[in-house]
DNA sequence: AATTGTTTACTAATCA
DNA sequence: TGATTAGTAAACAATT
């Protein structure tokens, strides 16, 4: 009942596969992590076609959680109860839609195989997780940095300081994303119960929703939903529950990644292990690996928008 | 009990 | 046209 009048058109079924669907979901929080309701949720505030059928659609984008290795599971620390894991991207599933398909990727990523793309990416599970933390680490440097430097609100990106020298492919899951919701202009409210308000959000495209008014081509007023420098309240103070834990895939990740972690990332610092106090801060306890996706990987869903 | 996660099987669409 | 990828259904286990 949302949506009196124009329906017909964001009704329509997005034409995104239900990986890309959920890599946007997991890029678009600054953690770089989601559990699967907060999945679901982003889906469904944004793509009203599937706010129907859900036990359908949902089965289907848990088997592609499941079934696919770009995805990975990250445990909650025991001081996080909750259902279910946060799931997070693989750092090394490179340019899964650098096709400017969203519907149909060039080849599947699988973990072991040889389509990694990620340079930095780590070759074994303990180093995933080492890598893991360590992009956890600078994103969360970066956040604080950030949140010092008055001029830089509005619109800043994380990315940008997280990945200075990272470009970001216009198809990238992570600029469509900033596009779709970048804040014109400074702080965006809480809601009160310190979630977001996805349903604020404006759509850029036919099949998403939003509420307000509707130009594409126009900055979109970011609701509540998003907080300066383009991320998610949510991934700050995620829904009421504290900071997910820092990311230790439980998704064996086999082993033969032709890749290394940089020389930069080798000392991990015990101020990174899953207990750290920086986890608790309520800071945003990035877990980021999406590096790899936002620079490249997910490089496609931009250029949808750009064409329309 | 409901949710989350895994797995298998099958069909359809698309790619090379 | 065969291979690959995506979508769906379903059974089942584990967890909360």
């Amino acid at each position: 009942m949302p949506r009196p009048g124009r329906n017909t058109y964001s009704d329509q079924k997005p034409p995104y596969s239900y990986i890309s669907l959920t890599a946007m979901a997991i890029q678009s929080c600054p953690e770089k992590m989601l559990p699967l309701s907060d999945i679901y949720k982003f889906i469904m505030d944004r793509f009203p076609y599937y706010r129907e059928n859900t036990q359908r659609w949902q089965n289907s984008l848990r088997h592609n959680l499941s079934f696919n290795d770009c995805f990975i599971k990250i445990p909650r620390r025991p001081d996080q109860p909750g259902k279910g894991s946060f799931w997070a991207l693989h750092p090394s599933c490179g340019d899964m839609f650098e096709n400017g398909s969203f519907l149909r990727r060039r080849k599947r990523f699988k973990v072991g195989g040889m389509l990694v793309t990620d340079p930095l990416a780590p070759s074994k599970p303990q180093d995933t997780t080492h890598y893991l933390q360590q992009q956890a680490k600078l994103r969360l440097s970066a956040l604080h940095a950030a949140a010092h430097l008055p001029q830089m609100s509005g619109g800043y990106n994380l990315s940008s300081v997280t990945q200075p020298s990272s470009f970001k492919h216009p198809f990238a899951i992570e600029n469509i994303i900033a596009r779709e919701y970048k804040i014109p202009g400074g702080l965006a409210a809480f809601s009160t119960s310190g979630y977001p308000l996805h349903n604020q959000l404006t759509p850029a495209w036919p099949h998403m929703y939003g509420s307000g008014m509707m130009d594409s081509a126009a900055p979109i007023s970011m609701a509540s939903d998003y907080s300066a420098y383009g991320m998610p309240l949510k991934s700050i103070c995620h829904g009421g529950q504290t900071l997910p834990a820092f990311p230790v895939p439980i998704k064996p990740t086999p082993t033969s990644m032709p890749t290394h972690i940089p020389a930069f990332l080798a000392n991990s610092p015990q101020s990174l292990s899953p207990t750290s106090p920086q986890t608790a801060t309520g800071q945003s306890s990035p877990v980021a690996h999406g590096e790899a996706l936002s620079s490249s990987a997910s490089t496609a869903l931009q250029s949808a928008v750009a064409v329309h």
